[in-house]
DNA sequence: GGCGAATTTGACCGGAACGTCAAAAGACGA
DNA sequence: TCGTCTTTTGACGTTCCGGTCAAATTCGCC
């Protein structure tokens, strides 16, 4: 950034500095939140950390403040998967329903997929209160952006009646749990996961009757 | 238990000595349950929660042999409140689909009444291995029965064809997650999030295509 | 080969919290 | 009132772990 790096030698093949830190910096992040996420925060020591990346304690108070920096980097990470999922949805989605079926659906997929090995959406209580003031207003923008697709698709005739804040608590909480069960080299790829669970919210919250799509009140006009 | 005490002077009115150290020991492990939920295990010390009870650390270890034991015992009874629903769904219920329902709300009902409100059920983790083993056996079994409830349910045909083992870790995810967010003196009673959430997952997986009760077959025989 | 900056190390500090123990305090019957 | 058993205490030992720092090592470059 402020180092003056004069030209593109080799056509840039090795890395330059920054990059390298970057890149470290971010497998610092990846490998913590692995093991987050498998042993919980307060049974990860940064020793241990360490030593899977090969180094040394010391070695990572280079690249990182304490500990509490990762896990607030790992929370805002595992965040925006969930705003990428919600962009996504937006934009691909025309009714409520069919915003949150893509929602749920995309994000799931996120979390299971490369990027989200280390999204440690547990450990919330972690947090310091800063951070966790800074997180938790994030989640909840998060969370009322998710309550409105569930007032829109109501409103619009894709939803039945439900309370938007307890299907998204109920939903988020199913998704939430995997942290606890899924396991990226299981039986269950994370595609198949995403179907099913998306499956199971759109007969829970659809208007729809049958199982078919829900084109009932045009079909006819 | 081993010491006689000669007769029933006061009508009892006055606890024995055996009485009054249960209900000590119950207290410990309520209020360190409390803690544990709201905090988590190991944000928790027994400094803190002695303080709570008005006694020192020391006087807790008089009741329990150390902190992991705490914790085996908070989550064993939020297991037993698990088997206590399955009970009553098994009894009260005819269809697949009516026990789940009822397993369901039962289950959130104690979960959220005046005894659940020390249940662990996250911080698994934090149990020590030889724990670990014993309350996770004990939750597949209740996994188990859960799973075989959909399967029966799909073939007495009050379920549709929808995968068991999925269903179970989506419905169990929104549940447990409510550790989460579920707060005794909140504005939500357990009762109303018990009656939606058992909705939700009534519309997810019943066979039935309208919202009406599922005696379609049965109604004009 | 050698210089300076970037990176890593090993040793160490301090605090937090679990768990222990001998002694004090309290309860209860004789 | 006294003696014994139960319960509680305060002080302490110990371990673990986050975080620091000066020194050593490595790396890129002239």
């Amino acid at each position: 950034m402020q180092r003056g790096r004069h030209s593109a030698a080799w056509k840039n093949v090795v890395l330059s500095r920054d990059q390298q830190f970057a890149l470290k910096r971010a497998a610092l992040l990846r490998e913590a939140g692995r093991a987050f996420s498998a042993q919980g925060y307060h049974d990860t020591s940064l020793d241990d950390v360490a030593k899977t990346l090969g180094v040394t304690k010391a070695a990572l108070y280079y690249y990182v403040k304490n500990k509490q920096e990762i896990l607030f980097e790992c929370h805002m990470q595992a965040q925006d998967l969930g705003e990428t999922a919600l962009q996504y949805s937006e934009q691909n989605g025309r009714t409520g329903r069919e915003k949150i079926l893509l929602l749920a659906q995309k994000y799931i997929e996120l979390i299971t997929g490369e990027m989200g090995s280390f999204a440690v959406l547990g450990e919330f209580d972690a947090l310091d209160a800063e951070n966790r003031t800074i997180i938790a207003r994030r989640r909840d923008k998060f969370d009322r952006h998710f309550r409105r697709l569930v007032s829109d698709g109501i409103a619009d005739g894709s939803i039945r009646a439900v309370d938007p804040k307890l299907t998204v608590f109920f939903f988020m909480g199913a998704i939430n749990w995997m942290t606890r069960w899924f396991r990226p080299d299981g039986p269950l790829p994370g595609e198949e996961i995403a179907r099913h669970f998306a499956d199971l919210l759109d007969k829970a919250i659809s208007s729809a009757q049958a199982a078919k799509p829900a084109v009932r009140t045009r079909a006819r006009a």
